[in-house]
DNA sequence: CAAAAAGTTGGACGCTCATCAAACTGGCTC
DNA sequence: GAGCCAGTTTGATGAGCGTCCAACTTTTTG
C-alpha cells in the first residue's frame, strides 16, 4: 500500500543512489535503518535533533532515488531500506556501503 | 617531484567518497580512469568539454576523498583510482561503484 | 632568455541544497 | 465533529558547489 512514488528497479539510476548517500545526515539514517530495520519517520527522527520538515525532504531524497521503500499505515509512514532491489540494481553497492558505516560509523 | 596531500589509506572518510562520486563529471572521470588507466589532466579534459580550471577542481575533490592518486612528472600530472587502498579500507565499495558503471554508464 | 605547455589559483556568477518556520492534509480518537 | 497526530508542502534564508575567465607557477623547448 504505497501511495507515493517510488523508481522501479531497473530504473534506478547510479549517480542518485550516490547522490542521496552523499550526506551525513541521510547516511546516518540508511545506518540506522540497516540496524534496526523499518522505522517511522518520529523514530527516525527522535535522535537526529533536525526539524521534522528537515527529515521529510530527507525521506524524500531516499525514497525517489530509490535506496528506502516507504509503506503508509494509518497516520504513519514506515520507511525501509529496498536492500533486495539495490542488489539485483548495482550488486555490493548498498552491502559495501552499510559494510563501511559499520566498520567506521556515520562520521568516520 | 613533490607530491600533492592525499589522505593515507586509514584516513579515508566514506563521507567524503560518495560525495565524490556523486557528481557526473567526477562519475565519469572514475569511470575512464578505471577503463583507461593512468590519465593525465589534459587526457582527462579532452572528452569531457569543461574549461581545464573546471576539470583541476574535480581532480581535487576527487584526490582529497582518497579516490584518485596524483603523481607529477615533469609538468604533467598522471591521474590514477587508488583501487587497493579502498578495497582495504571500504571493502568492494569502489568495485561495486566500477561495476555498476560498467552495467549503465556514467549517465545510467 | 623568451615563449609555449600543463595545471593551479582566485574571483565572480548562478544554481542547488540543507535548514527552519508556518501552514496544510489526511487519519485517528474522544 | 472537534481536536490531536504524523508527515508534507511552501516560502525564505544562508551556505556550498560547479562553472568560467583571467592571471599565475612551473617545466620544457626554441
Amino acid at each position: 500500500m504505497s501511495l507515493l512514488p517510488h523508481p522501479a528497479t531497473e530504473e534506478i539510476q547510479l549517480a542518485e543512489v550516490l547522490r542521496a548517500l552523499a550526506d551525513p545526515v541521510r547516511l546516518e539514517i540508511v545506518d540506522r535503518l540497516s540496524r534496526e530495520g523499518e522505522l517511522t519517520c518520529t523514530g527516525l527522527g527522535s535522535e537526529v535533533g533536525l526539524h521534522k520538515s528537515t527529515m521529510s525532504h530527507h525521506y524524500r531524497i531516499l525514497r525517489e532515488s530509490g535506496l528506502t521503500l516507504t509503506r503508509q499505515e494509518g497516520r504513519r509512514k514506515f520507511i525501509r531500506l529496498r536492500r533486495e532491489d539495490l542488489e539485483k540494481r548495482f550488486p555490493g553497492l548498498l552491502e559495501s556501503v552499510l559494510d563501511a558505516l559499520e566498520r567506521t560509523g556515520p562520521q568516520g
